[in-house]
DNA sequence: TAGATTGTTAATCGATTAACAATC
DNA sequence: TAGATTGTTAATCGATTAACAATC
């Protein structure tokens, strides 16, 4: 049945994303579409599209093509957003605000159950539905609510120690904004960096290449 | 002198990895570094690193290895980080004020001179230190001021049109964190597309594939 | 000089694209 | 049935890795 252990991380990247067009797709009242078209919308190959949709099963029809509601949901079931893992985030400054605020993680599979800060002149406060709890709260946190996701919006310097000790309790997964390269040496743990800062430098290197003035 | 023109997208989305490795180690005082053990930090083969490298020129020394400050300046110049690209932030919602604050843009090529809004109820807030503007003061302050960089932080319904407004404005490069992939046709026109979302859902995959439960 | 490590060419590997038989 | 479009195999392309001669 699993054959996602063989599935390369191109495709996964690739996955939202069709998820995505799909959703819009479905919005628009389409219910069938061919990979031809589909390829038009989202600049890839049709070869491609029904390449990466055939490492998860045959979800087309000869000579019909694809119905979109039925590919959405199995993209969706793919990336799992019928679960709720539940997440904690872990830093309520700026960042961790506006994450918590603007992302809609209930769609994506996550149950958003707490925010936790150091700072003490920020406990308390409001983010979203959430009240941010003191850091020194999280071991108690974690061992009655079990999170298993955390979201990473603290300094650089205190990433790797935070990860660690939220690995002791019983994280599985984190998705990091600290501007360093998280990576976890126990087996079965799934980190996604986001590096802003990089993508900001790509740009910069491309708008360094247009730009003459 | 430009090698730039043929160097695969692949090596530039790696030399903000790299320029910021080499960043910390002149920061430890590390002044000479070996390809091989560059690769034992970064997990990438030494092959893999002098490849890239040699993309835009001879920057190290055989026998002795590569000069840490002198790479790192060369890989700055290359993503154009002495650059002051003047920058504008379109959206003060709680991501657009979370980027402006949290990112430092200056040490990435980026002068932040303006961040507008359509609401006019916020219009006047200090976000950092500047002053959130209406959005119909877009077209002036174009005029006056001449950004080249957006980053947009607006919803996606809005984002293809506010875009298209902008390059006709002067604008040549976009950060875009709308959940919509802009394409703009025009020539020399550069886009980074974010996408939180996409991001968090390549989290979710790798959840729903390593938490049983 | 001897040792180390680059720059660069060649070999391998993986990802993308093309082609087409299967089939709805 | 004929036409369309998938699923899948084969060909191509590009990126990564290995090897080694050049040279500091």
């Amino acid at each position: 049945m699993n054959k996602n252990s063989s599935v390369s991380a191109s495709v996964i990247k690739r996955l939202p994303r069709y998820y995505r067009f799909l959703g819009e797709l479905m919005r628009r009242g389409v219910d069938r579409i061919s990979s031809r078209e589909l390829s038009g919308m989202m600049k890839l190959t049709a070869s491609q599209i029904r390449q990466d949709l055939n490492c998860f099963g045959g979800f087309g029809q000869q000579g019909y093509g694809y119905r979109v509601e039925e590919l959405h949901s199995e993209i969706g079931r793919i990336l799992g957003v019928d679960r709720q893992f539940r997440t904690v985030v872990i830093g309520a400054g700026n960042l961790g605000r506006a994450i918590t605020t603007h992302i809609n993680f209930s769609t994506r599979g996550c149950d958003l159950i707490g925010i936790f800060d150091s700072d003490p002149e920020i406990t308390g406060d409001r983010v979203g539905d959430l009240t941010v709890r003191h850091i020194d709260e999280l071991d108690r946190f974690c061992t009655e609510r079990k999170p298993v996701i955390a979201v990473l919006c603290i300094p650089k310097a205190a990433t790797q120690e935070i990860a660690d000790r939220l690995v002791g309790l019983g994280i599985k997964a984190f998705w990091n904004f600290s501007h360093y390269d998280l990576s976890i040496d126990h087996e079965n743990i799934v980190v996604e960096n986001v590096h802003l800062g990089d993508s900001l430098l790509t740009l910069t290197y491309g708008a360094n290449n247009i730009i003459v003035e």
